[in-house]
RNA sequence: GGUCAGGUAGUUCAGUUGGUUAGAAUGCCGCCCUGUCACGGCGGAGGUCGCGGGUUCGAGUCCCGUCCAGACCGCCA
């Protein structure tokens, strides 16, 4: 028997028991007659006493030994401590060690195993077995297990169906790129790995399972963000015979049922709202709610501005910061630097500032008196107090910009507490999207997405203008889940891929069992998929997905630990009949 | 594909206008220490300044190339 109890769990009604733990050295305190190790493992840390006049010289010497990270075993008896430790659990009391066996060595780590730790990120991920052990890596793991915990739970309960779908499939040209696996049995050909599981979750609703979702690993071939992974896992899942609101209402009772067992949080609000409205009030799809600063769009008081900017922009609007007022002109001038930067790209940013006194002053006060000022300060809602700050220019140009103007203000404001849950439900997404790359519209969630009622025939004539039976579940400024009603007879799916481009041969060859099985007695059907790596780090109130992943991949897509991808020796490109066209 | 900021001791970092023997903290090693828990004291070891080339009397520092890693844009239905 490696152990008796864990290394968290022993208190002062414990004293006098014969234990035997097991652990990592997580530190030695050697004061030449007396030696404490801290021992540690998952559960936590329980200090070892070893000393000249307890200790036999033998066990003493070995104790000397034992560096970090070494493996040991022990047993002994529970002790009160002579000097507590208020700040550790097992802080009451120690172990007096009557047998040491040291179980395995340990290099030294590259790094400390310390909660912050002195190691950086590479180095991390070169080593993860050992990051893992740290306290902040592995609690985020811990609760990572009980997220997909409760989602079990909840699902089950709700007579949801967990459903393995295969991961070689087909690849597609729609979305975003596949990885390809070669088929050895088929020269030639390739299997894909699948970006979602859309098609075979809705071939699970023509098979009858009216409740699916799985906790599904899907793989994306594009470029990697701090929260985008080539490998993530979603909750995917789809329901039979349902309208809209049953899948709003199915999947907002999982997301309450989430903040309230993981967080302990009862969620009051969860409210909707319109995706025009969202982009007109946030400039944004997935609004953080959690704090106010809607845009205020300006108008001018006669016919025009009399200010060129303004004049010649499609829209003018602006955001209010509270109690802004007394920035600096250098604080303000950072602010408009910001927006200038390449990345949010802005070609200016007009301020005005609504006094403590109750006077106007502005960048503009060359175009505007301060009635004008005022006539802004009004139609910005501002007080006293206040700043104001306004962008002009083209509206899918100002509205990202504004937008994470907005974000960053309330960043800067301490606005967004990680510990405050404002769910919301985007809706009415736009059907299609205009690519300006390919000159024709593209799906923008999918193309088995349907159209609002009675909209299919505005398809032909205005196609931009649709609106699709779309919704995304927005968390704290964060899109945690989308998905839609999907369309669920064949004829409509040919439409809408003959909308899209597609020749009818390719809707056929890419999509025909799909439509084929539409001919078979398709229910109608919607659903959604939650991002779990996302969602999880959002409950664990943390900005970065990585420290949720076990094994994450690093900004090239490299598992550094295990050095992959890696090349592939000629032998097993044989068996591929595959040929490398490598540049030199 | 692009933009920005990086690569210096095991680790995290500093290193001025190009100028003597490249520093700090921490970790590590040794000795000491009668209750530590961020233990403490004294001493010590530890460097291909990512790599290659160039400019210069002289390069960690300037220039060019390259590799690696990070944030973001494009991309991600």
């Amino acid at each position: 028997m490696y152990r008796s109890h864990n290394c968290g769990e022993l208190r002062a009604s414990h004293v006098n028991t014969e234990i035997t733990l097991s652990g990592w050295v997580q530190k030695s305190r050697d004061k030449g007659f007396i030696i404490w190790v801290d021992l540690r493992d998952r559960y936590g840390i329980t200090q070892l006493v070893f000393d000249n006049e307890r200790t036999p010289k033998a066990m003493m010497e070995e104790a000397q030994k034992m560096g970090r990270e070494f493996v040991v075993q022990v047993k002994g008896t529970v002790i009160e401590r002579a000097s507590k430790n208020p700040n550790l659990p097992t802080g009451d009391i120690e172990i007096l060690v009557s047998e040491l066996a040291i179980l395995n060595s340990a290099l030294l780590p590259p790094f400390t195993i310390e909660d912050e730790t002195d190691g950086g990120e590479e180095l991390r991920m070169k080593y993860r077995y050992l990051d893992i052990r740290r306290n902040p890596v592995k609690n985020n793991l811990i609760f990572r297990a009980k997220v997909t915990q409760e989602v079990r739970n909840y699902l089950s309960k709700e007579g949801f169906i967990e459903v393995e779908t295969p991961y070689l499939i087909k690849s597609t040209p729609e979305g975003a790129r596949d990885f390809v696996v070669p088929s050895r049995m088929n020269a030639g050909q390739f299997y894909a790995l699948p970006q979602s599981p859309q098609t075979f979750k809705q071939l699970l609703m023509v098979g009858g399972m009216d409740k699916y979702f799985q906790i599904v690993r899907c793989f994306r071939d594009e470029d990697l963000r701090a929260d985008r992974q080539p490998e993530f896992t979603q909750i995917d899942c789809e329901m039979a015979f349902v309208e809209q609101e049953d899948i709003l209402n199915a999947f907002e009772g999982l997301t309450r049922h989430l903040l309230k067992e993981v967080n302990g949080i009862a969620v009051k609000e969860f409210p909707r709202m319109l995706y025009d409205d969202a982009m007109r009030m946030y400039g944004n799809d997935k609004p953080d709610i959690r704090f106010g600063m809607q845009f205020s769009p300006l108008t001018p008081k006669g016919s025009t501005f009399g200010f060129g900017v303004f004049d010649d922009a499609e829209l003018v609007v602006g955001i209010t910061a509270e109690g802004c007022a007394e920035y600096t002109r250098k604080q303000i001038d950072e602010l408009i630097d910001w927006v200038k930067r390449p990345q949010i790209g802005a070609t200016g940013l007009v301020w005005i500032k609504f006094n403590a006194d109750g006077t106007l002053s502005s960048s503009v006060n060359k175009f505007f008196d301060e009635a004008y000022l005022n006539h802004f300060a009004q139609q910005m809602n501002a007080k006293a107090g206040d700043l104001m700050l306004i962008m002009a220019g083209q509206t899918e140009k100002v509205q990202p910009q504004l937008s994470a103007l907005r974000m960053e203000l309330a960043t800067r404001l301490g606005l967004r507490n990680p510990k405050e849950f404002a769910p919301l439900w985007v809706m009415d997404f736009p059907l299609l999207e205009w690519d300006e790359d390919t000159k024709r519209y593209h799906a923008m969630h999918h193309p088995f997405t349907s159209p609002k009622p009675g909209q299919l025939e505005l398809l032909k004539t205005n196609p931009g203008e649709v609106k699709a039976n779309a919704y995304d579940l927005v968390l704290n400024g964060n899109e945690i889940g989308g998905g839609s009603i999907r369309i669920h007879d064949k004829k409509t799916q040919a439409l809408m891929f003959d909308y899209l481009g597609f020749t009818p041969e390719e809707a056929k060859s890419q999509f025909g069992f799909l439509m084929d099985a539409f001919q078979y007695g398709a229910p109608p059907h919607g659903g959604l998929a939650f991002g779990l790596d996302r969602l999880v780090a959002i409950l664990g109130g943390q900005e970065t997905i990585r420290d949720f992943i076990a094994f994450p991949k690093n900004n090239s897509g490299r598992d550094v630990m295990i050095d992959a991808p890696a090349p592939i020796d000629d032998k097993q490109l044989e068996e591929l009949s595959l040929k490398l066209n490598l540049k030199a």
